[in-house]
RNA sequence: GGGCAGGUACCAAAGUGGUUAAAUGGGACGGGCUGUAAACCCGUUGCGGAAACGCUUCGAAGGUUCGAAUCCUUCCCUGCCCA
């Protein structure tokens, strides 16, 4: 490797936009530095979306920079308007809070806060004391409405209606950087392409009211290759809480990716090394699924640790290799009552009871159009029981379609 | 505050008293073909029921009617124009 940490960023593919390149790359190859980067306190947990700016950060803080992960306790009680076609719910402050807290504790698993290098700050902080007319005063008159107005991000809300509270977001957030350049001398801002405005806004503020030169950087705006937006699938987001999205369907979402997707979220989602990533891309055809596999792996245990990873991959291969002996173990797994089984219990019933299908006129639906299994075979009638004698002596493996799998044992 | 137009299922969008669980498109799901891929083809897409059929749904609550997504009243919300 060339040893320059922006050349590493940026053949991975996590840079979109840069305010200047050249002092950006001197600035993190030469020098240490402090950079941050925002996370909104919509939700209980981070979800794949947030990946990107993650590993971004685990990145930068190997090539020896500060990582200040920011969480929004204050700015997520006003709403980023920024590329939304509506506004968001509003949340009370005390949900807020508590996704704060959670939030902070999954990027703990990545950044590590008690060891140096890492720091954890809500800009609640700073936000609820401001004195609206002192703010006012001091900050709001280095905006200009008309250039707001002209912004990209706001386009569509002008159509539809934007709010004047989210209309200052974007100035709680520069607000945000220019108190992280003041209290941290923090001088890169790091986000999501749709942020791009927001950062520059808040590289302006510093400039006009420090008449200090600070850096932005934006990350592109992923989605896979058939369109959908990265860690959204149709069931929901793909959540890095272990709780909401399991180890093991997280595995199965990166190695249900797309073919042409492999190389870039090996580069972005692992660390694995580039001349590595280059060789597991070359492979085509079903071999490929050699590479998902590792960056299933990889992203796996990035996320939930080794032992999930390793746990997730056994599971994958019991489910899709064969026989896999004594891999099923690791299959997400019901126990029922043996008497039930004794008796028998109606597929739909206890498809929908493990989770298997939504309900049971769907799993109706889909006994009717043969996406239904028990042990590998087609359950064909929906008077097919499911007794004790389907158990061998791992349990009784359910399936609906052809990857939703569930293991059920006698208890 | 005044005027106008709207709020329908995951999304978009028809429907303006019964034949509407609600057209159509997208998405999603299942099957086929494959490589746990893409593309393509077929099918499905409120809940319960083996079925007959029953139940719940069209912003909210009331009302008219044998019968309402469709008519009336009040309320909530959104957009546009005017202030």
């Amino acid at each position: 490797m060339s040893g320059s940490i922006y050349d590493e960023l940026k053949e991975r593919g996590f840079i979109a936009q840069v305010s200047d390149e050249a002092a950006v790359r001197r600035k993190l190859d030469n020098e240490k530095t402090t950079f941050y980067i925002g996370f909104d306190s919509t939700a209980a947990s981070l979800h794949a979306g947030s990946l990107v700016p993650i590993m971004a950060m685990v990145h930068l803080r190997r090539a020896g920079h500060t990582a200040v992960a920011l969480t929004g306790g204050g700015t997520t009680m006003v709403g980023d308007p920024s590329g939304k076609s509506e506004m968001r719910q509003m949340l009370e402050e005390e949900r807020i809070r508590a996704f704060g807290t959670a939030i902070r504790a999954q990027l703990d698993r990545y950044l590590r806060f008690d060891q140096p290098g890492a720091v954890s700050l809500d800009n609640a902080d700073w936000l609820k004391p401001l004195n609206y007319i002192e703010f006012l005063r001091d900050i709001g008159r280095h905006f200009s409405v008309n250039r707001m107005l002209a912004a990209e991000a706001y386009k569509l809300r002008l159509e539809k209606g934007l709010s004047f509270i989210e209309f200052n977001y974007q100035l709680l957030q520069a607000y945000d950087y220019l108190m992280l350049w003041r209290t941290h001398k923090c001088t890169l801002q790091m986000g999501g392409d749709d942020q791009w405005g927001n950062i520059l806004a808040g590289v302006d503020l510093i400039r006009r009211v420090e008449g200090a030169a600070v850096e932005a950087m934006t990350f592109p705006l992923l989605t896979t290759a058939s369109g959908a937006k990265m860690g959204k699938t149709a069931q929901g987001a793909v959540w890095l809480d272990a709780n909401l999205f399991s180890p093991y369907q997280y595995f199965q979402y990166w190695v249900d990716c797309d073919d042409r997707d492999v190389g870039r979220f090996l580069r972005l989602y692992t660390l694995l090394p580039l001349d590595e990533i280059r060789r597991l891309e070359a492979l085509r055809d079903r071999d490929i699924n050699e590479a998902k596999r590792v960056l299933a792996y990889e992203a796996t245990r990035l996320t939930h640790g080794d032992a999930a990873a390793e746990e997730a991959r056994a599971g994958a291969a019991a489910a899709f290799g064969g026989q896999g002996g004594k891999d099923v173990e690791s299959l997400p797994t019901t126990a029922v009552p043996r008497a039930r089984l004794e008796a028998g219990i109606a597929p739909a019933e206890l498809f929908t009871e493990v989770g298997l299908t939504p309900s049971r006129g769907e799993a109706k639906r889909l006994i009717q159009q043969g996406g239904l299994y028990v042990n590998d075979g087609r359950v064909d009638a929906l008077t097919r029981l499911v007794t004790l004698k389907d158990a061998g002596p791992d349990g009784i493996l359910l399936k609906a379609g052809k990857k939703k799998i569930h293991r059920v044992v006698p208890a």
